[in-house]
DNA sequence: TATAAAACTTCCAGTAACTGGCAGGTCAAG
DNA sequence: CTTGACCTGCCAGTTACTGGAAGTTTTATA
């Protein structure tokens, strides 16, 4: 199969599946001419890799991820480990989000916004 | 005052400052020898930026801020539009990462997370 | 069968906003 | 007068792609 119906398979763009075949995540067979053929298997492997990075692991963790999804001995507790780690950061990742959201918020509110030059915003962004 | 002293007194970076400079943001004097020398002014430009920064606004949103800052005349309006644009895509992006987090959250707590290979997660992240 | 269109290949550059590191020049202190 | 701290510019690396160019191969149509 080649890269387009294993975008059009897999959800993923062409540019970005051999994007994955540069970086050794996803290597498929070649056929004589030099194209990329990819199968079931690595078509499967393609969509684990959309939905794990559209849940935001990182391609690194996303590497992680493939290998255990490819080792049928695993410990379901790797897998969870490193879900839970990510969790954390996301956690953290929207606290510093609705922090930031909230003070926006308040400036946006704090200011007139109208045609004269005195702005709490620019105030407040100056400040000390 | 050289750019460490800079650093000190507005929080940023050496490195960062001197990206400034490069990326025309915040153009300090330049001595005889060639160092670069910042003043109040400067100075106060980069604290701004900082705090700039910190709310999330990217590096094309500062330089209109930071024109706004320094225009007298400037119409308070325009920097509240600005900010509300900004607020809107924090919205987006917290919605999207609290999505992802509900999705995660449920992952995690579905998986035992023990020695076995059955793994709800890696069941969910290989379905179509 | 000729040819044009589409799809494939590799490689290079650009994105955002820095950060690290190197070679070399400068300055203050002992 | 030397040592060490600081400065300079410049180039590369980071993340995860994305766009585009140049060249080859396959496929569809006339």
């Amino acid at each position: 199969m080649n890269v387009r119906d294993a975008a059009a398979r897999s959800g993923l763009p062409a540019k970005t599946i051999r994007y994955y075949d540069d970086i050794g995540l996803v290597v498929p067979d070649r056929r004589a001419n030099g194209y990329r053929d990819y199968n079931d298997q690595t078509v499967q492997k393609l969509a684990f890799l959309k939905r794990a990075r559209q849940l935001g692991f990182s391609i690194d963790n996303c590497r992680q991820l493939l290998s255990l999804y490819e080792d049928k001995g695993r410990a379901s507790g790797d897998v969870k480990s490193l879900a839970e780690k990510h969790l954390i950061e996301v956690d953290k990742r929207l606290e510093e989000l609705q922090q930031l959201r909230a003070t926006l918020s308040h400036l946006v509110h704090s200011c007139r916004g109208d045609d004269r030059p005195d702005c709490p915003i620019l105030a407040d962004l100056s400040k000390d």
